[in-house]
DNA sequence: TGAATATATAAGTATATACTTATATACTTA
DNA sequence: TAAGTATATAAGTATATACTTATATATTCA
């Protein structure tokens, strides 16, 4: 009876995180390739303690997760999660946002960490 | 390229307000069924007041619409809204919560609004 | 080892949110 | 028309949120 992806309480967690601009954005550009730190940075143009913050929130709650690289931390969608299958759907009606890397491409921006 | 629909600023707007567990669920029942404000009191065992300021919220953005049935208003899903179906495989992905207006007819605390 | 770079955490602050109680408004019915 | 019922709005308050700056930690590389 019910085909239920998600349970309630979590599904309400998943879309107050997701009701900030700056994470569900983040979450579309994760869904597509895996990002570092500075890189958000870059692109939201906000203290980098600010993005720290709301990538620890995304990865408390099981979102995302981290890989140290050298001196980076890469973050990327965590696939394997339960709830992955809501996030997908719904991030999936959104506009795509690969031109935000891309663009970091063309300033030369993304230089540092993504050679 | 993008089959998008809904705009990244609404979609993010969307999610903050289901992003309550108490408008989450009001959606869900909506998506079945018209209700009313006393029914939500009902449910959700919380002031009328914040009733009522939930179904606002919901309404100044859109998602839903109220009509007055005589001393009772009735709530119901806009489902003209350019958002609706981004809504819908939202909410197709929840538990049902049609037990809720059930129970409420067991309790015999539907009577007064829904004769 | 020391300087530079990337990231996380701590602490402070302004604003937003969700509730409450009190009150206003709208409708129904005796 | 007056009393009762349903809903909305106003005002107050406690808590949550998102940012900032300052600082700590981890890694790289000369």
């Amino acid at each position: 009876m019910q085909d239920t992806s998600v349970e309630t309480d979590r599904a309400a967690l998943i879309c107050k995180l997701l009701g900030d601009k700056t994470r569900l954005i983040m979450m579309k550009i994760l869904d597509d390739q895996d990002c570092c730190v500075c890189e958000f940075v870059e692109i939201f143009q906000v203290s980098q303690p600010s993005i720290s913050q709301h990538l620890r929130k995304l990865r408390d709650i099981g979102l995302v997760q981290e890989e140290r690289k050298g001196q980076w931390i890469f973050y990327s969608m965590n696939k394997n999660s339960s709830e992955y299958p809501f996030i997908q759907t719904l991030l999936d009606q959104l506009p795509d946002q690969s031109y935000q890397l891309k663009q970091l491409e063309e300033n030369g921006t993304r230089i540092n960490c993504c050679k």
